[in-house]
DNA sequence: TCTTATTTGATTAAAAATGGTCAAGATTGT
DNA sequence: ACAATCTTGACCATTTTTAATCAAATAAGA
């Protein structure tokens, strides 16, 4: 590694490697310090290596507390996920399963805790009053629309 | 949490959410002590984070027994809102009626456009494979669990 | 009741803590 | 040498923290 652009690029991207999460989020004069540079060398990498283009996202606040948020977002990871689910989806699903699911893509960020709860709420058998096996199949198909919705959405 | 603004400010909120009342009422002094930070950082949070535009209404009193409380409005209104749709819907609902309260409910601003599209799919006739007249009355179930979701959530 | 003291919140300005911009100078690759 | 990329530093903007001083409401005393 020739220069410390590079040098501090790596070292963000491994940051985002471990976190599970896909997110990391520093202290500009901290890592300033530990590579010692200067801060605004922090904004350098960050203008040229984590673009949107590159698929970043950088959130920062200023004052006490401050911080420097840089986000990966996997749209196309995101799109494989969704129709790796469609296809896992039979013509029926049991209510266990479905919130198996759909804790899944809370996990895998494609959903927020609100919607994940409203879907909980829609496939679970005290909201669908109807008996089986049409329940399963209801369920199923419901749950199929809903990721079709989010894969096609833009 | 990164700074005590942010600290306090999620104490208080909390304190809203755990009063199904949607109020806090505080004495300035003795959360400052709590927090150990000066007084006028309660003044400083509550300029900030409960603004009128973010739906709160601030009321104080100085002098023995003083005290600051911090309503939620908006909460309030909405929860009206949604107990007079729950209201409005009865045991069974058609398509088009879902619709016309999934967009009322957008245009009221308790849910988010892609929450829209999600419940649209799910009231959907194509979505709800089941003939009348159970499909109008599992339809009219699931809108009015969805509210109540929304109702009750925080 | 009237006056004074005490309690308690409000305001505001200064200081501190962060991050952002930009442009000049240094380095590097071709 | 030229162009592109990197490094630095001076100056700016935003947010939070702190302290001094003001204002209002209640409590106490005459």
């Amino acid at each position: 590694m020739r220069n410390m652009s590079d040098i501090i690029e790596q070292y963000l991207k491994q940051k985002i490697a471990e976190s599970h999460n896909e997110v990391v989020e520093i202290k500009r004069a901290q890592i300033a310090e530990k590579f010692d540079c200067v801060p605004s060398q922090l904004n350098y990498v960050i203008k040229t290596r984590f673009t949107n283009e590159l698929g970043y996202v950088v959130e920062s606040k200023r004052g006490g507390g401050g911080y420097i948020r840089i986000t990966k977002i996997e749209t196309h990871k995101k799109a494989d996920y969704l129709e790796h689910l469609l296809n896992l989806i039979g013509d029926g699903l049991s209510q266990t399963n479905a919130m198996h699911i759909i804790q899944s893509m809370y996990d895998a960020d494609v959903i927020s805790f609100r919607e994940a709860k409203i879907i909980d709420t829609v496939i679970a058998r005290e909201t669908l009053m109807i008996g089986l096996p049409e329940r399963d199949i209801v369920r199923a198909q419901i749950l199929k629309k809903i990721i079709e919705v989010i894969l096609y959405e833009e």
